[in-house]
DNA sequence: TATTTTATGATATTTATTTTTATTTAATAG
DNA sequence: CTATTAAATAAAAATAAATATCATAAAATA
């Protein structure tokens, strides 16, 4: 797995067997976990792995901009190794959490809203929140 | 304060003097405090009242849809009174939160996103992250 | 290989929020 | 206007996420 050493070496961040197992299973899922759900994933391959050090790594990654933090509305953050712009959908039934590509009318909104007198924009989040197909399913058969 | 008994009776929630002063605080301010906010404001006219109860009140006008619960991304939750959709601004120096009137871009947005196969929308929060213009221009002349 | 610096693991602490329970109060029916 | 009941409150204890502490261990580099 070069590319996670080497984004890691690019931010001078020591190359530790956790940091490396955090960074890159977060690159490579797609699920928005927790921090306690990085810890529980990887507790399987690194039983020693202290949840205090899934917290600073995650604050580690978080500064140097390898992982964004999501705010969603739980009790807990999510984070997501995608730190590129794009808009989240919150199913309110399982809680999935999915990426959507950029659209073109989110550029328009950017570009109106940094027209704003009296606010300099930096970053955005935009969360849309509903139920999945999955879920909707379920809730037109009565399941839920 | 008849619009504040009226919304609450609406909702069949009980007319408490606790619930009362949290509502009609909220529904006055534009500061999207915190339950510790409410509370500390709220303690010196309602001295005896208790911060388990503010945190109860807030979960109820929720609940029924009087107020919105915002993560922007701290320790605590912040409320608004306003349930309509806005867009927020939120100064990452001072912490404020400012309302945003409705866009035209964003509503195109809404559109484009409604037409996504596979996921029902059912509402949204939009957090644009930045500098107000007071911290902006602090942090021009060096003060930050 | 030795040295310096930083990270880790284990644990303790903090703090926001929730739960519990006994008591009080609002709504309403008589 | 009083009695009833259902719900809300205050105070305290409990919970859970996140952070801090600190001794040990492991990376980077000289």
């Amino acid at each position: 797995m070069h590319v996670i050493s080497e984004r890691l070496k690019e931010k001078k961040l020591k190359l530790t067997p956790q940091r490396l197992a955090i960074y890159k299973f977060l690159y490579n899922t797609t699920t928005h976990p927790t921090a306690e759900g990085v810890y529980k994933e990887l507790s399987e391959t690194h039983p020693s792995m202290s949840l205090a050090t899934v917290y600073k790594t995650l604050d580690s990654l978080k500064k140097v901009n390898l992982v964004q933090e999501l705010n969603v509305g739980e009790s807990s953050f999510r984070y997501d190794a995608r730190c590129d712009f794009h808009i989240h959908l919150i199913c309110r039934s399982c809680n999935e959490v999915y990426d959507l590509p950029a659209l073109p009318s989110f550029e328009a909104l950017k570009e109106e809203v940094s027209h704003i007198e009296n606010f300099n924009v930096e970053y955005e989040q935009v969360f849309f929140y509903g139920s999945c197909s999955e879920c909707s399913a379920k809730i037109a058969e009565g399941q839920i």
